[in-house]
DNA sequence: CGTGAAACCGAAGTCCT
DNA sequence: AGGACTTCGGTTTCACG
C-alpha cells in the first residue's frame, strides 16, 4: 500500500470503468502493472467492489432524514444491526457516542413515507425514544476522494 | 424509467464491472439492448458515474464521527456548503430541520484527528457551536439497493 | 425497441528485463 | 517488481425484424 496504491485507487473512485491503459498513464504505470496492483487490492480487501453511483432522486427517493435511536438499557449494538436491516429504508447506520445509541439514515419517497418509517422504527421492541431531523438540502455527497492525502500512518 | 431500467441499475449497483452480457440475462435483454439502455440512463443523468467501492480503513481512516454545526442567524446554506468543502475530512454533509443547521459526517485517521477537524470547523466564522458524535461501530454500510422497491409513484 | 453479426479494443495471461 | 506482446472476450456499431 503505497503512493501508486493510492493512486490507482483515487482514479478508481472518480471513474470505476477507467481502462487499465487509462490509469497507468495516470499514475504512471503501464496497464498490466495496474492490473496486477488492482487484482491485489481486491484481495486484500482494500477495494471491495464497484458500484454505480446513482441519483436517487431519479428513482424517486427525493426524502432523506437522520433518524437518532434512544434504545432500552441493554440492547447490543448487534440487535439494532439486525433489526433495522429489516428496514429497506435504512440506508445506512452506527452506534455513536452521546445521548443517543444510534443513527440511522434513511431515504424515502416523500415526508409522509419518512414519518411511516419512523413509526415503524419506533415500534422496535427495544426503542425507547426516536429524534428525527428530515434533509432540507445536501452540501456534499460523498467520495470526492479518500484517498488524496497521505492518510497517516496505518495501512 | 420502467422495471427493466430499475433491475439494470440495481445490478449495475452491485457490480459495476459487470458485463453486459451478464446484466442482460440477469434481467431478460441482450447485451445491445443493455447498454442502450445504460447509455440512456446516463444521459439523462439517473446514473451519475461509476466508482469504487474501498474499505476507507484500509486507507488508514479508521475513525468517523457526525457533527452538528449551529450557525450563526442568517447563515445561507451555500455558504455553509462552500466553507465546509475546504475540509477534505467531511465526507457528507447536509442541512436539516432541527435545532442544529447542518448534519456532517467526518473520517479521520484516529480520535485526535476528528478533534483536530471539529476544532477548524468551529473556527469558521459563521459556526457558533458544534455537537459531535463519535462512531462506535457501524451496523449498516449503504448502498444494499436503491433499486429493489417499487419505489412509488414517480421516476 | 428489440435481436443478432462484424469490427474494434481492452483484458488477461505469459515471457522477458 | 514493471514492461511488452499475444490471445481471448467484451464492447461497440450496424443492419434487420
Amino acid at each position: 500500500m503505497d503512493r501508486l496504491d493510492r493512486d490507482i485507487i483515487g482514479a478508481l473512485i472518480e471513474d470505476a470503468r477507467a481502462t487499465y491503459a487509462e490509469i497507468g498513464q495516470r499514475v504512471g504505470l503501464s496497464a498490466s502493472a495496474v492490473k496486477r496492483r488492482v487484482d491485489r487490492l481486491r484481495e486484500t480487501g482494500a477495494i471491495t467492489g464497484f458500484t454505480a453511483r446513482v441519483q436517487p432522486a431519479a428513482l424517486g427517493w427525493t426524502t432523506e432524514a437522520y433518524v437518532e435511536l434512544f434504545c432500552a438499557g441493554k440492547t447490543s449494538p448487534a440487535e439494532i444491526g439486525v433489526a433495522i436491516a429489516r428496514h429497506p429504508e435504512v440506508v445506512s447506520a452506527c452506534t455513536i457516542t452521546g445521548e443517543a445509541d444510534a443513527l440511522l439514515h434513511i431515504r424515502a419517497t416523500d415526508v409522509r413515507h419518512v414519518e411511516r418509517v419512523i413509526e415503524r422504527l419506533a415500534a422496535e421492541p427495544f426503542v425507547v425514544r426516536t429524534k428525527s431531523s428530515v434533509v432540507l438540502s445536501r452540501l456534499i455527497d460523498a467520495p470526492p476522494a479518500l484517498a488524496r492525502n497521505e492518510s497517516a500512518s496505518s495501512a
